[in-house]
DNA sequence: TTCATATACTACATTATTGTGGTATTTGAT
DNA sequence: ATCAAATACCACAATAATGTAGTATATGAA
């Protein structure tokens, strides 16, 4: 019950990136600091770059740049540029079908913390995460 | 965002055999109700028989029973029989350092959601689940 | 005792996610 | 123009979750 590890290595460097903003980051150096693995992480730049999270500066001298203030990138847009965010949305058993008009048995406990999640999705910015960024060793 | 496919099929399996409680199920009639694929369900059942969620009865006219009544079946009884329920309990953006002491970013915010969900899981009992079955089609 | 029909077990197949390797392409400094 | 150093791309490898096949074993009814 938690974000994909694709989602969760996005955050990171994200963040790590806010933390020292408008700096250009080749990935090695962002590899370096994170230890996310090389050729992964280089493609999740890539994904998000397309995504218009990050900015990418090709040839040499080249890297990632955020293409947004922090306060202005949401957790939930990085997870969703990144996986499939209808996931999020699903009935807890699985019913295609659950919606609040034909509710599983599970779906009036169940939804009210789902949107509690999504917002808190929505409502977190990068800034935010940046705020206390004890854990994440910058 | 949801509990796994294997979660699902066990909790809708137990569901089936509480709404019509007491009778012997042989696994090709859960299969053939509930269209879940015969092997893996086969598995699923002895892995639930194994965690003393159902009991098994091999032999001519065998099957499976429930071993207790619906009230003191808990969801998380069954997801903490089928997969590993630490996962519920991590840290959302997989830091595995991260604790109440040791908070990540979002710790404060996902912690409370995190508890609700642990809490619904382990409140809501299988007589809950088939107070209202109709979405399951039984 | 035999047999039909059930569960139990083992190994393999498929799919999605995560991780790796090699090469092509871009581009600023010289 | 050339080169170093960067991203972009493509194909494959490893792992975990899900699904399938075949066989062994159990047991009540006849």
């Amino acid at each position: 019950m938690n974000l994909s590890k694709t989602s969760q290595y996005a955050i990171r460097v994200i963040s790590f990136m806010a933390y020292d903003n408008r700096q250009i980051y080749p990935a090695s150096v962002l590899v370096k600091k994170l230890k996310i693995s090389d050729k992964y992480l280089k493609r999740l730049l890539t994904t998000l770059s397309k995504h218009g999270i990050v900015r990418s500066i090709q040839g040499r001298y080249g890297g990632f740049v955020l293409d947004k203030k922090p306060e202005n990138i949401f957790i939930y847009d990085i997870v969703a540029a990144v996986e499939n965010i209808e996931k999020y949305y699903g009935c807890i058993l699985g019913f295609s079908e659950c919606s609040d008009e034909n509710p599983c048995p599970l779906h009036e406990k169940w939804a009210p913390i789902r949107d509690e999640l999504i917002n808190l999705l929505k409502n977190t910015s990068i800034a935010d995460v940046v705020k206390n960024p004890k854990i994440m060793k910058f």
